[in-house]
DNA sequence: TTATATATATCGGGTATCCGATATATGTCA
DNA sequence: TGACATATATCGGATACCCGATATATATAA
């Protein structure tokens, strides 16, 4: 099936930079993270698709958890990982400059 | 390795989507093309990412090829192609609001 | 306690996406 | 004319990305 950028169903490598963005507004535990993408793309991620992501991200040494109490975790960024988006949003920025109206 | 987003060096989706975008104020050919969103982007992408892209956009109704000179073919919006890239900018601005600074 | 709902986690698989290499055609310059 | 650069085109291959299904653990309610 034929699709370009954001008007398909996934966001093809922008899911990462949309969490770390999230995360820098406010830390979030991965459901409520899920609920506020779905609030903006109007389909929300899948387990499969917002875990292993949230993990990639850790791994990366971009978030860390924050609040394990009890069942939820609280994932926050990092000082590393506030570098890396300031990057990302930097070059997301002269990517599409423009777009927005 | 890991990426996320438009720190890593492609775009995962979002390039149909620039193209039309860059398209729509202008009519181009795919080198010029190229060469915009390399300006954009810092990276060039290849005639392997190009041609593909721009055939499967003209495959799909949205752009045409409005000027066959000699060597170049300039490409430009249908009315389809202009729909399309006016659902994905609301849905592109609704998604990454706040990330422009 | 038992049952149910929620949150996290992982694995397998499908596929879109992009790149490198290569090919063809056209234009330009010596 | 020949040599070279540019523009377009396609193919094979690699892999990142995301989803569906499933599993585990914890909290809540009956």
């Amino acid at each position: 099936m034929r699709r370009f950028g954001p008007e398909c169903c996934d966001m093809r490598g922008m899911l990462g930079f949309l969490i770390l963005f999230l995360l820098s507004k406010q830390p979030l535990h991965g459901q409520a993270l899920a609920d506020q993408i779905a609030d903006r793309r109007g389909e929300k991620p899948s387990p499969g698709t917002i875990y292993p992501a949230l993990k990639n991200l850790r791994e990366a040494g971009f978030i860390r958890e924050e609040n394990k109490d009890g069942k939820t975790i609280v994932y926050s960024l990092t000082p590393r990982g506030e570098g890396a988006l300031k990057i990302a949003k930097r070059r997301f920025t002269r990517t599409f400059l423009g777009v927005y109206p």
